[in-house]
DNA sequence: TTTTAGCACTCTTGTTCTTTGACTGCTAAA
DNA sequence: TTTAGCAGTCAAAGAACAAGAGTGCTAAAA
């Protein structure tokens, strides 16, 4: 375990390189840290801070800087957690208080406050279906042949997706079909509408066939569909040093490009309130120059989907933290 | 004017360029395009064709690059416009021909496809509120205090939204919304949604003044909202070999982040059936290094949109207004 | 035993100078 | 009007060098 004197100094390195994104030195650290002990001395933990795994070194006679083992532990131990200042908290308490009429709305203003407020690139994604139970579904016609299909689920997503037809459909075409889908969903959860469904209601009304059949196909579609990636603030990150590096820069582009990567993480499951990725610990060559810190959103601890935020390692962690904290409280205690 | 053979000489030089990125010599010309005379008369040609105006030399000693003007001159008089393969053909067809529920969707399959094919970014907005009309206007009641509006455009479009009540709405109050709306909208352009109306429904109904004010604030908010820019490959440009700079590679980035300017473009009037934007014509800064071709989304003479592509002005314009005349053909005819 | 001053050593960064090679523009001959 | 030939220009790449920042180690001081 690291004394005292090292959590000090290892501390301090990261906050300085936080700041400066240059490689510390045992000078800076020295003059700038009130540590009671001279550069040689800070010298000499550094190689020991070194030699345990904390820090690296770009080369012989640089400067240290943080390994993902020193950001994790700076993370795990050092970290303060309240790293916000009252302007930031008014800020945040006045953009939260905007009359949304749909929670992903919500969502989206969350999201968007944290890019202001952190000044890092910020990422949501909505609850998963099968995590939702559906509360009510209604048919509407548009025009003669045009059904409009909404399902709301317990969370308060609204799920809407347009089937059409070639023939023309009656209003007690639609009666049915409201009927038929709220006495056998209401209450179950979305991924209910499947398969087994659907031969079940083959067998209960053979009538419209042609009808069922592309509701069906739709509602299956509407529901499995790739969660979407909401984002804000990409261009935020090109001002930071790192993406200076045109292979970074492009890494970047591509993850939040082809949001695979993104969702999976967003969507993987929570230990904690606030989880923290370090690029370089996970096994995802494209994730290892980038950290990414996420948080539930919940509202009277239903799921309301994920919001996190993706910057480079040398990310202001407690800064981050805190301000997600925050919001994550406002959110739930609305 | 040009004459003959300077225009075949400028023809070659922006070929070349296109393909390679790199200042074209008067050599490579003499060796790879067969014009039947030497370096020396075609360095000659290039110091008029600089001269007037078409082409660039970033340096005393380098190779010529075409300036603006010399891509405009490219684009209206020299370009072929049958630069597209048979198995390109073949497979935007069978892109095309996707069963889709909303005309949004097929939009957005024209856009992926316009990327692939082309290997460049493709953007895409939907048509201007102020250009459809009223066809359908419905109220679904969702749960006890909410309240789905749907309406549906003469485009096709449905754009639908959600207001949300602090009290219980009844079926009744739903139907005189119905009545009422439908009554006084059908037809009408979706403009139409605005205070002269608020203003006329209040003096009709007295009755739930609390139902129709958040109901009118809603509309207008949904209809005049924002329009969505749709992306598709973004992380393409960052192949090619202008984004290399940083410079270069940041301002596109904002370029897409802040939608703005995008938006005014692609919602430009149109003169022709493909519009060709050259970036230095543009009195905006952010656009300079960039060139944006785009195409209305017609079907039957009906607007549906704006789908285009951006890339650097070194673009392969042929390639892109073929098979822009190409897609628009067919979705046009389908 | 711990801390610190001092110094040699290492490595990056920036500068200058030189070489190489790709083009051009011009001249004079074809 | 075209072309061969050649001097002149400039960018790009590399070599050599100086400056400076920082380390690790040693030996003295606390």
């Amino acid at each position: 375990m690291l004394d005292d004197r090292k959590k000090k100094i290892l501390q301090a390195i990261i906050d300085e390189y936080i700041n400066t994104a240059e490689p510390v030195s045992s000078g800076v650290i020295a003059e700038k840290y009130n540590l009671d002990c001279s550069s040689a001395t800070i010298r000499n933990e550094m190689v020991e801070l070194e030699k345990s795994g904390y820090l690296d070194k770009p080369h012989t006679s640089s400067g240290r800087v943080p390994s993902a083992q020193g950001y994790r532990f700076y993370v795990n131990e050092l970290i303060k957690e309240d790293n916000i200042s009252l302007e930031e908290i008014k800020y945040i308490q006045s953009k939260l208080e905007t009359k949304v009429n749909e929670i992903e709305e919500l969502t989206k203003i969350a999201t968007n406050t944290l890019s202001e407020v952190t000044h890092y690139t910020s990422v949501a994604v909505g609850p998963k279906a099968n995590l939702q139970n559906i509360e009510e579904v209604k048919f509407v016609l548009l025009g003669s042949r045009m059904l409009m299909a909404v399902i709301l689920t317990d969370t308060g997503i609204v799920k809407e997706t347009i089937i059409k037809f070639d023939e023309d459909i009656t209003e007690e075409q639609v009666n049915i079909l409201n009927n038929l889908f709220n006495s056998k969903l209401k209450g179950k959860p979305l991924e209910a509408i499947d398969k087994p469904l659907e031969e079940y209601i083959f067998s209960e009304m053979h009538q419209s066939l042609n009808v069922i059949k592309p509701v069906m196909l739709q509602l299956e579609r509407a529901i499995r569909e790739e969660d979407h990636l909401y984002l804000e603030g990409a261009n935020k990150s090109f001002e930071l040093p790192e993406f200076k590096s045109l292979e970074v820069a492009k890494n970047f582009i591509n993850l939040l490009d082809t949001k695979e990567v993104m969702l999976d993480l967003l969507n993987t499951g929570f230990a904690q309130d606030i989880n923290v990725y370090i690029g370089d610990e996970s096994e995802n060559e494209k994730l290892k120059d980038f950290s990414i810190i996420t948080f539930k959103h919940r509202y009277q601890d239903k799921d309301l989907g994920t919001i996190g935020i993706i910057g480079p390692k040398r990310m202001d962690y407690s800064k981050v933290i805190s301000v997600m904290k925050y919001i994550s409280k406002k959110l739930n205690g609305k």
